[in-house]
DNA sequence: ATCGAGTACCTTGTATCACAAAGTACCTTA
DNA sequence: TAAGGTACTTTGTGATACAAGGTACTCGAT
């Protein structure tokens, strides 16, 4: 595991979250999802993306309608049902109180590397430290 | 998938910076994260925790002594190792990059439903609209 | 008309991972 | 020495991100 892997991990689960935000502002398809994901760094590809949005669908939370294109294939623009929006209501608490969390644990480390010398934290009671 | 699901999901991944930055502080067994990540309401169970330190450790980021316990069995106390720490300075940068993200696409959906009537929002330009 | 390029959506196979549940082992107390 | 608590481990299952390859539609050039 090297740190690109643990990248790829902290993005999980946030996918889903933003997908339903993006879809929430109107109708979109693929394309579009992966355009403004890919401009906020939030990568993601079509492998991901497709069968993400068809577990959404038949879970209740998108509905779609085909659109005919001009230039190409016709698209799928999604919409978020009725349960996607309170759904996505949830998923905001969850956010901000996860965000929170994982805010409060980073300052937390960074005012003891801060304040001490790495002696005084890493003391621990019951020394009777047999090495492994 | 239903939002107890997404939860799930998105807690995922960041569990394993949240592990390092707790390590980070100084020695600590895996009862002492378990308490303060539940006290975060980052909640983990063993079954989930034990296998993700047997994985930073073989990925060389973790290191850990036995240490005898007073009240029961030894317990493996982990610390980091410099490529530990060098990787919990990238994944701060990642964290913070994808908090930002994020909360962008939060904040662009927010005013947008606050600005405006569903109707501007949703409409597409290229409407041939075959229903599905 | 046919071919190639571009666009859009879908599928398959692989590796990873969180979790539940059951297991092993150590220590203390009665 | 039996019971209960603590700590670490293992096994099996289901979910999922991704790479890679596939299908199908449109348009423009030859």
């Amino acid at each position: 595991m090297n740190v690109e892997n643990a990248q790829i991990q902290m993005r999980k689960g946030i996918l889903e979250f933003c997908i339903l935000h993006i879809i929430s502002r109107g109708e979109v398809y693929a394309s579009d999802m992966l355009e403004e994901l890919t401009s906020a760094r939030i990568m993601v590809v079509e492998g991901t993306l497709y069968p993400l949005l068809t577990r959404l669908k038949n879970a209740g939370l998108l509905d779609y309608k085909w659109v005919e294109s001009s230039s190409g294939p016709p698209r799928k623009y999604y919409v978020l049902t009725e349960l996607g929006r309170s759904s996505l209501s949830s998923l905001d608490v969850t956010w901000a109180e996860l965000s929170d969390s994982v805010h409060a644990i980073v300052e937390k480390s960074q005012q003891l590397t801060a304040d001490n010398e790495p002696s005084e934290v890493n003391t621990i009671s019951d020394i009777n430290s047999s090495q492994k």
